[in-house]
DNA sequence: GGACGGTGAAACTTCAGGTTGCCTC
DNA sequence: GAAGTTTCACCGTCC
């Protein structure tokens, strides 16, 4: 059903125009556009136009909801201030919680996003407004596409609250008179585009064979055509010679990959028969590349390097670019056109640490090559201590997308660990722990010993070891006077009882917490 | 006359998102 | 391809 909307002209940029309006008529907004630089600058502009609204409570929160707010944390939080917000992948978990709550509860009223809020959340909003219909695109089409239909439905399915309203409009913004007809045509009145299965896309084809086999789903040839012969995928393909041809293909690679073994024929000629017949089986190695949940490909990829390195030294940056050059890890942090000599320079401090081959300056895949190095960079910096501060304004990663990939190349680290440990190389797999451990937590090696207290963490271990107390030994001999100036009261009472040293809180005359430091020997 | 600030055009730069393992306070 | 950012020239104002 469609209906005419007028919406008053305050200002010559149509998207904060309907939000005012939207704000004016007491209702709320969901605004989607292409890029999270976008979102920021356009409610930006929006917050910047509101002066009824003030939300100091609100927009400290934001702040409070990080240990040390970023640049990126602050705009959010003077934006919010007006009931206005952008979200994004960039932002951490309990902004975005934060945000989303607000939100639902009808304190904030705009929110400008990336098209995160589209999937899965349940954000509905009266209105639901469609800036930007393309999008850029690398690949076969490299340049501004235009978004599927399916997506724009997403979006727009995000206007009118059920139960609460009894419509909802979603807004496309037309910038020309033609522009307004296609998108009547193609997103308005057009179909969705149809679904494909993505299990013939191979890395995840490689995944679910070895899972199939591995979990004695399938235990032969037969039983694994039958299987893939019953899919959606082979529903859609109809060419069931040319499947079994690429599963054929996979096979070999995991058989290569000594991820699974298959019975020998007796003969060169093979009958078909004999062929369904062929037992399949995991291996060890196998078995575990299944339980972790990673491409073979990468799994192999991980053992040949590990394998290659058994017997030298590796380095807290081997293994962080060795997990770097993974799948997994994409899309690497880019290199930007004016950072490229510093990101040069810093490599060559670490050139000779890197497992693989350096491709030469002019091949294709050299500058993907330095956007791995820069990722590792960023991770290399996050594990020397820097800040999210220092890695926003070096590499350009906000702290969402930080934790996201140091999650991810944790989980590699995890596998790396756990392959190490099957293959038997017991010097790489205690080189991966550690780098894993300080990945973990941020930290440069020499903190490692305090990471093992409970409720101490990268800031907190810092000041321990800058005061002296370097370990485990010296936390124990030190003094907690000393201690709770340096951390606090009540988490050096937790450190002095995890270290086996009785403590017993003050009866009389003290503050609640207070404990007394005559019972430390 | 020089420092400074505001303005607008031109040049330049960059571009969405999320699932998997396992454990531990 | 286009939005957003940076750079730079230009102009007016002030001391």
């Amino acid at each position: 059903m469609s209906k005419t909307v007028h919406i008053p002209l305050k200002t010559n940029n149509q998207s904060i125009n309907i939000a005012l309006d939207t704000i004016q008529i007491g209702k709320q907004a969901l605004i989607f556009v292409n890029t999270k630089r976008s979102a920021e600058k356009l409610s930006e502009d929006i917050s910047k136009k509101i002066k009824h609204i003030s939300l100091p409570t609100l927009s400290a929160s934001i702040l409070k909801a990080v240990s040390s707010p970023t640049k990126q944390c602050r705009r959010l939080s003077k934006i919010v201030e007006k009931g206005v917000a952008f979200h994004h992948a960039g932002l951490v978990s309990k902004q975005r919680e934060l945000i989303e709550d607000k939100f639902r509860e009808g304190v904030i009223k705009v929110i400008c996003c990336t098209p995160t809020l589209a999937f899965g959340l349940d954000m509905p909003a009266f209105r639901a407004v469609i800036r930007d219909l393309k999008r850029f695109s690398v690949g076969t089409s490299w340049g501004m596409t235009d978004i599927p239909v399916l997506e724009y439905m997403q979006m727009a399915g995000r206007a009118g609250r059920p139960g609460k309203e009894d419509y909802g409009e979603a807004i496309c913004i037309a910038q020309t008179e033609s522009d307004k007809d296609f998108i009547e045509q193609k997103y308005i009145e057009g179909e969705p585009e149809c679904i494909y299965s993505k299990l013939a896309v191979e890395p995840v084809l490689r995944t679910y064979l070895l899972s199939l086999i591995a979990s004695h789903f399938v235990r032969t040839y037969d039983d694994i055509i039958t299987f893939f012969s019953k899919t959606f995928w082979a529903y859609q393909f109809e060419d069931m010679n040319r499947l079994e041809s690429i599963i054929n293909k996979m096979l070999k690679l995991l058989v290569d990959f000594e991820f699974i073994e298959m019975s020998e024929t007796t003969d060169d000629f093979v009958s078909a028969q004999e062929m369904a017949e062929r037992k399949v089986k995991a291996t060890k190695l196998g078995e575990r590349v299944a339980q972790l949940y990673i491409d073979p490909l990468t799994a192999n990829k991980l053992i040949e390097d590990m394998k290659a390195s058994a017997e030298q030294d590796l380095t807290a940056f081997s293994v962080l670019h060795m997990v770097c050059s993974t799948l997994e890890l994409r899309p690497y942090l880019r290199i930007k056109a004016k950072e490229v000599d510093k990101i040069e320079e810093r490599y060559a401090e670490f050139a000779d640490e890197i497992l693989a081959d350096e491709p030469e300056m002019f091949e294709d895949h050299y500058s993907d090559f330095m956007d791995s190095i820069k990722t590792s960079l960023f991770m290399y910096d996050w594990i020397e201590e820097k800040g999210e501060e220092y890695l926003l304004e070096t590499f350009d990663i906000r702290p969402g997308e930080i934790k996201a990939k140091l999650d991810r190349a944790d989980w590699l680290l995890y596998a790396c660990v756990e392959l190490s440990k099957i293959i038997g190389l017991t010097k790489v797999n205690k080189d991966i722990t550690k780098t894993r451990m300080r990945l973990k937590s941020g930290v440069k090696e020499e903190l490692l010993s305090l990471l093992r207290l409970k409720g101490v963490g990268r800031i907190r271990a810092r000041k321990m070891f800058n005061n002296g107390i370097k370990d485990l030994k010296d936390a124990k001999t030190c003094d907690l006077t000393k201690l709770a100036q340096l951390i606090g009261r009540a988490i050096s009472y937790k450190i002095k009882e995890q270290l086996g040293q009785k403590v017993t809180p003050i009866k009389e005359n003290k503050r609640k917490g207070q404990i007394n430091l005559n019972d430390f020997r």
